[in-house]
DNA sequence: ACGCACAATAAAAACGTTTTTATTTTTCTT
DNA sequence: AAGAAAAATAAAAACGTTTTTATTGTGCGT
């Protein structure tokens, strides 16, 4: 025999050099092993199917558990063609000077994870710097099958991403809604009627020329405010000051820069509607740098995305909206989705609350006593 | 005959039924049958195989742009036991209130995301609450190869995922350095100079007692920082107001409740040192609050997170350190680490920039003209 | 007691790769 | 020009699953 090994002296061998052999990730193999049964009736044991005996499907599971086998998620995909990934677009901003640009994204990201806590999904996050990359992405998570879901935002009027899911029939949920008639899953902010409610108070106030600090107006979000807008004056049987709308992106820098330029105008609003924190920030700190006081000179209204107005010097009143229940919902939505489900009832518009921290009622008070 | 269909039959009424089949994602099997040569030979010329004849390679690659064909990623992960995954642990914070906690989160993975754009790797988030749970998380992706590499901040002074990784010489990279000595890829800032120049510019502008509203205490960065502190006052001659240091979570509500508690104290600060804005913006309400103005009855230095200072009122100093930098180079180290570079050259400590707002010296006119 | 349905499980095939081993073709030596 | 060595490619095996098909065993009716 010499240095040969029989097949027995081998694997004694095996088992006395590597004892860590047996602490190998088990496979389904091991537990075929270890219980007798084949990969076959232990693959439909563990994912319950009813044809395995009740016995034996208790056998297998203490065998699993005994051995903290976990399903190889590689193969599982391979197998079923399936990814279990959920995937993100997330909007990436490198230029200096915009850092807050998408802090709202931690919450997102937060809540969709949540929601997918404890389910088998993954959360893959895939960062695009123009709308056309996000299509792009869309499109190679689609055709590729890169990911079994997805989430997005920044819902332009006219979306050629949700076009090309709908189409496609593909399983996701979009945080805003565009304005094409297509059935999908999607969660939004009730924007009209935050920014009614918003130019209402302000009117009820006494304001007659409001400006509205709006994201630019290929976003469907921005349209839908322009329309409650409008139509608190309407209600009022006044005239919108359109005049007074600014869109851009939504940077503490566009905040100031615009507020700058609308308070040095001829004819100057009277009250300020930011459509969120970054633009209140900047407008706040334009009106400081104008020496007007907000509240005394100034009505100002905003919305709360990630809930520091309270801290603002004054706590300016906003229309408040946990965005993380947003990115909850997100998920909950986008596993059902991929459940399954059809997309008509996975819809959500959550209606902002308001927390006034102001009167806003300047205008009332400029243009004479109540 | 009848019903039945030969195989050209067949072939050809598939053909015919659906030509979408033509465009079914091709796969190596796809280029085998298109090139003529084996799946073997088609795997090694797209790896770059040096075996395979400059000609046949040719061949096809061209095969390959022609079809449109990209690996499959799940084919590619079972086989070779990688996963083309890079895991992120981040941190979530539910509470209301809190919603500023991690705002930096959206620079660091857009940095991230940068960084391993065109790269194989996905970037897979995986959401954490409690510190446990990310070293949970972190030791089930390295048991069961979730990902191929790990990346995470909040590093305290003696971190459990840092002892585990090197340990199990699973690649990582973290934000932040622990105060064990073991050699790991890492990115930090340089906290412990970021806080001596902060404090030594109050120093030299008058100030004595300076208080230091910090990170809790079991973060590695919150040692650096009061380490940084107390040198200013050692290398002064003074001793270090350490009775003004508070660590807490650094959201705006604690700032703002630090400060009132710092300021209503019987000898309170006559500056204060905040570690990052969301703290630094609770500070200043408080300050309001208390009537007191910035620049004029206190000073403030903070630290620029998300480049947002510039727009309080008034600015304040900061030292300020792009966040999505670091969050590239943490994605550079990632990939050069999967790569199989060792840890000890993938190493960059950051020094923030200081922006001067303020004159930071009313310790100075307090006490007395210099 | 003999097949027969049916239940339970085993065996085999497949997903798309990479890698190892085997085979064929080419080139070089003499 | 025959043979060996080297180069190029093909074939097969493997990764860990799921699913389809095949096999075995059991109880039943007649």
């Amino acid at each position: 025999m010499g240095n040969l090994l029989t097949v027995e002296d081998e694997e004694a061998g095996m088992a006395e050099e590597k004892p860590a052999g047996s602490r190998l990730t088990p496979t389904i193999k091991t537990l075929a092993a270890r219980t007798g049964y084949s990969i076959g009736t232990i693959s439909k044991a563990l994912r319950g199917s009813p044809v395995v005996t009740p016995s034996t499907r208790e056998a297998i599971f203490a065998a699993a558990r005994e051995l903290g086998y976990q399903a190889n998620a590689r193969g599982m995909a391979l197998r079923t063609g399936r990814t279990y990934q959920a995937a993100v677009l997330m909007p990436i901003t490198s230029a200096a000077g915009y850092e807050w640009d998408g802090v709202e994204y931690t919450q997102i990201l937060s809540g969709i994870s949540q929601a997918l806590e404890g389910s088998d999904y993954q959360l893959a996050v895939h960062g695009y710097r123009k709308f056309d990359d996000a299509c792009a992405i869309a499109r190679r998570i689609v055709d590729q099958r890169l990911a079994d879901g997805l989430i997005f935002s920044g819902v332009l009027s006219d979306d050629a991403r949700i076009t090309m899911l709908v189409e496609a029939d593909f399983p996701f949920v979009s945080l805003g809604r565009c304005r094409k008639p297509f059935v999908y899953a999607h969660v939004d902010i009730d924007n009209e009627w935050a920014a009614y409610a918003a130019t209402a108070r302000l009117i009820a106030g006494g304001h007659r020329r409001v400006a509205l600090i709006n994201a630019g107006p290929r976003y469907s979000y921005a349209l839908d405010r322009i329309d409650g807008f409008s139509r608190a004056f309407r209600e009022a049987g006044l005239t919108p000051s359109l005049d007074l709308v600014r869109g851009g992106d939504l940077s503490t820098r566009f905040g100031r820069e615009s507020t700058l330029a609308l308070v040095n105008q001829p004819a100057p609003p009277t009250a300020l509607v930011c459509v969120n924190e970054s633009t209140t920030l900047g407008a706040m700190s334009a009106l400081v740098s104008l020496g007007l006081a907000v509240g005394v000179d100034i009505d100002v209204v905003a919305y709360d995305d990630i809930n520091v107005s309270a801290y603002f010097s004054p706590p300016v009143t906003t229309f408040y909206q946990p965005i993380e229940v947003l990115g909850r919902r997100l998920g909950e939505f986008l596993l059902r989705r991929m459940a399954g489900e059809k997309p008509a009832q996975l819809v959500e518009i959550f209606r902002p609350e308001l927390i006034g921290r102001q009167p806003d009622n300047l205008g009332g008070r400029l243009i004479g006593p109540d």
